[in-house]
DNA sequence: GATGAATGAGCATTCATTCAT
DNA sequence: AATGAATGAATGCTCATTCAT
């Protein structure tokens, strides 16, 4: 049973036997959370899917809370880097709807394909109280602050509908990319035909009606 | 806070107080439902909120889990029941799209206006234990077809483009209209602007580009 | 297994079955602990005590301190009115060498015959944290400041030795009296010994040395 | 902080680092012990205090069990190690009720400047089980019989009053000394002063009535 | 119809103890 | 000689559920 990678590098130090272990408890309860939410994230299932002991857990984490704290932060601050290195990635004359398709890429891509982290953090925002989302709230503003950047550059340049509100056009489009979550089954649809999709009806969505057809990416 | 009828029937006589605590006792676990996930709806807040004690609950529902079952149920019922009434008062020679446009503002309203049983519904569909899920899944496969009606009679009249793949765009239209529950403030937003946003996002998401008829992509 | 009287009185309302439950569960609570300390008085001990399973304490108490806080405040809450009690039902002209003889039988009869509660509150002075004491020590200082002014009068009579500093003294004596819990065992000695001397040691022990003899009480 | 020998012949070697060790752990547990208790003695805290790691102590001690027997028996060991020197050392015509001031004197100097052992021993008593106070309790009627002999004595010279009975009097006056440890604030109290209390008190509480006024001290 | 009282199952957490190193 | 890592046995506490009234 391979545990995910990319967070181990996350925890600091070297990669000991002990580093390992807590990322795979990491990894565990970011899986039973995604699939059981909060207050269904029981210790013995993170613990069973970790492969060890629940008493075990408090050797790396100070509590329940405090564990599920850091995976909901951990959720949203890979995505943020994630879409901040895809977009950095990018030639510098990309233009702004270009730049939003490639962020709704990296968004499914990471969110579909990488991480129970990402989909824990999305599906409990709502779920987890308040005093453990600190990190996580300043995480979720600074990733739709980056989105904002996207949908602000578009409007400038009149790649935008003006008959579009642009914070609530953003809420829309990044509802479409969170649920897929729900309803991807691997075994039915590739993340390839998804994102297209997914970028098909955006663009359309926020371009001005009578489109000046440039190629898209 | 008027709560659906449908319910009715199931508990035998005419709208007696018994009726009306029964129907107190489910809009109390749709809130609780809709805001604190499935493990974390305890009887005792169902009970608070309803303002009654917690045992008085076992006069009307047999179980917890049965009391779940029948909020998931009624969720996605009453929204398929809303939708189909809606569509059904449209005029004949209303155009698909146009359907869908309609479609859009019924989901929406009642998700956000009406019902807690929908975000109960939604949000839980993914951490509810699936033996309780029957017949919720039926209904939410009738309401599934519902949409698929809807787009496959726009796809018959040439309005929804041809590089997007029908199930996965309704899915992806769904998730957006979904996710609303997520984000809305009824003090920043009204559900009119929201409507709106989502019509034109959708409308222009989904039909093909206007200009001389070659195809983008 | 007849619990002590005592405290269902304590709680307030009428006697019903529910008040008599709280008091035995509050009894079983001083007995537990003034045998296996603070540390070690495990709900479970005390339900079994009470003739009842650990959960339903907390129909009760909201949690193990508060039961444990109660306890102890009750302990010397008790132990201060009785002794109150006691000289305000001395006759007037009393000396106050003889109202301190008094102080001395109605400290040990209350301890040794009455209460668990008081040998619990004494025992576990030390070991229990600072912020379960604030009743208690509010108590304690009240207890203590009706031995000071009796030491004051006796002082003032000329019937305590110069030689002694009252606080000290006065301390002695307390421990004198508190330590005969840890000692004292029903087969063996009389309570009515231990008061005599107690009297007779307390007595001579601060009185002036060519003392003008009185008869005691 | 000097710890007591008497433990070194039970470790096996001379003076190593090992014994020094030792001796370090059993200082800290005879600390925890006198402010927390039998079972309020956590291993960590006990650790801590010695400044090393929890695990390490079993290196020197078979089980945490074993480790509290050992401190019970050399509190109550040292103590009467000391009164016994104390008395030893006092010139042979002493008399039997100076000899009983000078064990007030060493008890009192043993209990409050030289050990928490003592302290943890006398408040212990109660709530360690049976089964660890074997060597405990024989060191214990060993040292109450050094101060029945004591109190035999003055007896036989008519230095006590003849309506004390010489055990409960005996233990009356330990329960003031003993007590004493409850009290007593290095700040604010003197040992010589509670000393020259508690000597004044004892003596004047044992003897008989009209003492002739021949010693003072 | 509804509640007060109580219980049993389960969960987070603590802690003595073990073991490999 | 000592520690890091892990475990099993408790222990406090919560919660759905029952039952007598």
């Amino acid at each position: 049973m391979p545990r995910k990678p990319g967070t181990a590098d996350r925890a600091g130090g070297g990669d000991s036997k002990s580093q390992r272990t807590r990322a795979r408890i990491l990894d565990a309860a970011a899986h039973v959370l995604s699939v059981k939410g909060f207050a269904g994230t029981r210790l013995t299932d993170v613990a069973e899917y970790a492969e060890l002991q629940a008493p075990a857990i408090y050797y790396y984490f100070p509590s329940r809370e405090d564990l599920i704290e850091e995976v909901m932060y951990c959720g949203i601050m890979d995505m943020r880097e994630h879409l901040q290195k895809t977009l950095d990635a990018l030639p510098p004359g990309t233009s702004p709807m270009d730049r939003i398709s490639a962020g709704v890429e990296a968004h499914l891509r990471h969110e579909l394909e990488l991480s129970d982290y990402t989909t824990a953090s999305i599906r409990n925002s709502g779920q987890v109280p308040e005093h453990l989302r600190t990190r996580q709230k300043k995480e979720e503003a600074a990733y739709g602050r980056i989105w904002q950047g996207l949908f602000a550059d578009a409007i400038a340049d009149g790649e935008i509908r003006a008959d579009l509100d642009p914070r609530m056009a953003r809420l829309l489009v990044m509802g479409a990319l969170n649920w897929a979550a729900e309803w991807w089954e691997p075994r039915r649809d590739s993340v390839e035909d998804i994102v297209t999709n997914a970028q098909i009806l955006v663009r359309n969505g926020l371009s001005p009606s009578p489109a000046p057809k440039r190629r898209a990416r």
